[in-house]
Order: structure tokens, then C-alpha cells, then sequence
DNA sequence: TCTCGTTTGTGGACCGAGTCCAACAATTGC
DNA sequence: GCAATTGTTGGACTCGGTCCACAAACGAGA
């Protein structure tokens, strides 16, 4: 039943991830994601409810299964740019990543979480789990370019970050509405981050002297944080 | 107690908004937006815990209040640049209108939701909150350019939107962790959507014979989803 | 004054995702 | 057989959120 693991002391699992997934996929199938419970889910997989947390932290993990895989594979994508130096070059690493990372998907690969996304209204599940996912890329690109801006300049890094992911993530969503004859993911990244990257590195090419300036303007807010002003002030009253 | 209101028939409100949302302050100064339950805000407002609802949709509004009400200035601000005809010319309404919209608020003013934020570990109902209210500008955006595109580009739209939208995010992020010296936002949200709006103005400025390119490219995508193919492809399975 | 329609509040039942844990089960190695 | 280890289970619980029967409060009209 579950994949065979080598021999060691205690109890052997009676289920899997895969198992969990195929059982969680028909349901979607047959009665979305939204109107599956995790009950559900385990009662097809014929394990306890309160197992399905042994193998997922959250039911909307489920909705990220490939695209958890592919975004696995940025990390990598992006040290094979190891040698980008300098800013401007680090934006055309982060380029080449993405276009690497969306080649993986092609046509019949939409993930659930850009399939069932408007059949589920706004119960939340979807948006919280996506956006985790997209600032756990933002962290990692933030700190792969702020690495070689050689500067502390950590909102041009994050600012970058945001905004070209953002860019992909808009290109996966028309992507995902396109239909039959929508071919592969790359081209609509590409298309997409194009200007932002090409904004950036301009930025870039003109160096130190507007860096400077735009840093200047923005230097005491980067030099640190004070705890004390961290403690909240009534910024949500009026 | 309420504010009063004119005269109509029907019970009168026993709170309201402003009630709520100061008891909530008061209680997430104590004990973190986490730590404290609806139940508790209520106790402390003198109304029932089901009563929260007739006021607020979720408990996470609580976090977006003075967000949402300078989000909301957003679509006038745009309205302001009404005769912005083609694609550059809403590039830059969307920019003047983003620092429009960030000059409301000041270096003493920082919502909740960001001071919140690292408090709060994966809850997932702040990422649910933001996105949503994000989604909600990038489709206002997606809008205003997509009509003086004078083109179906959805992508770069959309692309663009969330870009700058993102981009104007990381601002605001790195705005609120700068502690006493902030400043005001809007020179944060100036420098991180600069870039972008460049690297979009460029797209247009560039014209009818590569933004053509990119659409063949995009154009079987775009020219209309299939609902046959909206089910799902066991996108998230192997 | 009484009745009716309307609006608001309440308590409680319920749902589902998620947490936690004692008790039990299944396996290996000695 | 026993100890150690790992996995499963059922059930209790939390909390945000939904829903509803009933009650409270009001203005308008007879």
C-alpha cells in the first residue's frame, strides 16, 4: 500500500501524501475543493481524520502540491546564477530563474489552487496559503539580489522582489483562464516580467548616482529599526 | 453612546464600529491581535459575541481599517486622471494616484496589520486579508489601464497591476519596520514603483510593433477561456 | 393606546479547520 | 518476550464564523 521504506524500529505508515493527494483530487473533482471536508478526505483515504495532519500541516496545502514542487526548484535555479555580481545582473539571474521554473509547467498542469480559485468565493483558505508561498519568494529573491547589490538597500531588493513576482504570479493566473489553447506557462512570464526587469536594470545602469539619491531619501528609515516604535500606535483607530 | 441617528423605525444600534474597534485596540496593545478573541472585544464593548458580525465581516477587518480607508480614496484619485488616453498615460495615473493615495499617511500612522505582522507568526488570516484587499486594487488597476489600453492585453495589465501594486506593498513593509525615523510613506512607495512604471511606460512608449509580438505570442491564450477546459486537469496531482 | 412592520441584539446550537493527548497498535532489535 | 520506537485513533477542545428563534426597541398608522 504505501511506498515499501527501509527497515527500522516502529510502527510502518498506513498511508501517504499520495494517497491523501488522489483521494483529495476526486473529491475536488466531484465536489470541489470548498465542499470537500477533511473528514471527507480521509474516510476515501481510509485513515482518521486527525491523521491527515501527520501527513499535511493544512487541508490547503493540498491545493499546492506542483506548485510547491516547482517553487522548489528556484532555489537552485537561482545558484546556477551564482557568479551574477553586480545588481543589474542579479535582475537578469532572477529573470532566467522564473522563465526555468515555468518552463516545468505545461498546458494540462494547472495546479488546483488556480483551478478551483473562482469557484471558492472568498473563504480566505486560498489567499492565506497563496500568500505565504509568494513572501517565502519574495525572502528568498529579496535577499538572492540584496546579496549583490552590495548595499544596504533593502527596499529597491524588496521592492524588486514583489513586484516581478508579482508580475509571474498575474502571468499564472491568465494562464490558467486562458483555456485548451494556452500552451505553455513560460511565454506569459516572460512577457510579464520583461518590463519589470528591464525597469530595475535601468535602474541599475544608472548606478550610484540616483541610487544614492533615492537611498538618501529613504536612509533613516533603513538604518534600523527601534523597538520602541515598533509597539503599535493606534494604527488601526483613529 | 452610538452616534445618533435620525429618526426611523426599528430598534436603535446599541454600538457601533468605532466602539469595536477600540476595544480591539486596546486589547491587541495588551495581548497581540492573536491573543485576543472576538469574545473577549465584545466582553470589553458590552455587546454579545454574535453581535461583532453585524459590524465587522471577519475579525481580521479589524487589522485594515485605516487601509481600507485610504485604499478607498484610490478609484477618485484615478478618477482625477480620467483623461489619460493611452497605456503611458495610465501608467502614470496609476502612479500619481498610488502616491496620492500614500501621502495620507504619516510616520505616526502605521496600521495594524503591519505592526501585527511579526507578532503573529502563520496564522494565515492576515495573509487571507491582505490578499484579498490586494486582489481587490490590482482588478481596480487591471481596469483602469485595460481601458485606455485600447487593446485586450489582459496580461500586461494585470501584470503590470500587480507589479506596481507589489511593489508598492514592499514599501509600505519597509516603511513600517523602520521605526521613529520613518518619515512619511509616500517616499518609500515613490522609489519602489518608479521602476516599474518605467519599465511599463518603456513597454508602450516602444509601440505597436513589439507589443504585437508579444500578443501573437500570448493571443490563443487571450482570445477567451474554454469552460470545457476550466475543469480541473488533476492539476494539483501527479 | 394598540398593532404592525422594521431594525437590531441575544444566546445557543452548530460547522469545520486545526490542536492536543492518552491509549493503543505495529514493528524492529536484542 | 520485552523495550524502544514510530504511527494511528478517538475524543475533547479552541476559535472563527454561520444561522436562527426569540426578544427588544422604535416609528407610523389606525
Amino acid at each position: 500500500m504505501p511506498d515499501p521504506e527501509p527497515k527500522r524500529a516502529g510502527r510502518p505508515r498506513g498511508s501517504s501524501r499520495a494517497m491523501l493527494e488522489e483521494a483529495s483530487a476526486e473529491l475536488f473533482l466531484e465536489q470541489t475543493y470548498a465542499g470537500t471536508t477533511i473528514f471527507q478526505i480521509t474516510c476515501r483515504a481510509g485513515v482518521s481524520r486527525a491523521t491527515f495532519f501527520n501527513y499535511f500541516t493544512a487541508k490547503s496545502d493540498l491545493l499546492w502540491v506542483d506548485v510547491d514542487a516547482g517553487l522548489a526548484t528556484l532555489p537552485a535555479a537561482l545558484d546556477q546564477c551564482a557568479a551574477a555580481a553586480g545588481p543589474a545582473e542579479a535582475v537578469d539571474a532572477v529573470e532566467r530563474a522564473l522563465l526555468q521554473v515555468s518552463a516545468a509547467f505545461g498546458p494540462g498542469q494547472v495546479p488546483w489552487a488556480l483551478t478551483q480559485y473562482e469557484l471558492m468565493g472568498t473563504t480566505g483558505e486560498l489567499e492565506a496559503s497563496a500568500l505565504s508561498r509568494f513572501m517565502a519568494q519574495v525572502t528568498l529573491v529579496t535577499r538572492f539580489v540584496g546579496a549583490r547589490g552590495g548595499s544596504t538597500d533593502q527596499l529597491s531588493s524588496r521592492a524588486f522582489a514583489m513586484a516581478v513576482l508579482g508580475a509571474a504570479a498575474a502571468a499564472a493566473g491568465v494562464w490558467a483562464r486562458a483555456g485548451v489553447t494556452r500552451g505553455a506557462l513560460e511565454p506569459y512570464v516572460g512577457a510579464a516580467i520583461a518590463p519589470v526587469c528591464m525597469g530595475y536594470r535601468s535602474l541599475h545602469a544608472r548606478g550610484r548616482t540616483q541610487g544614492r539619491i533615492e537611498q538618501h531619501d529613504c536612509d533613516p528609515a533603513i538604518t534600523g529599526e527601534s523597538s520602541e516604535e515598533r509597539q503599535p500606535l493606534r494604527g488601526g483607530s483613529q
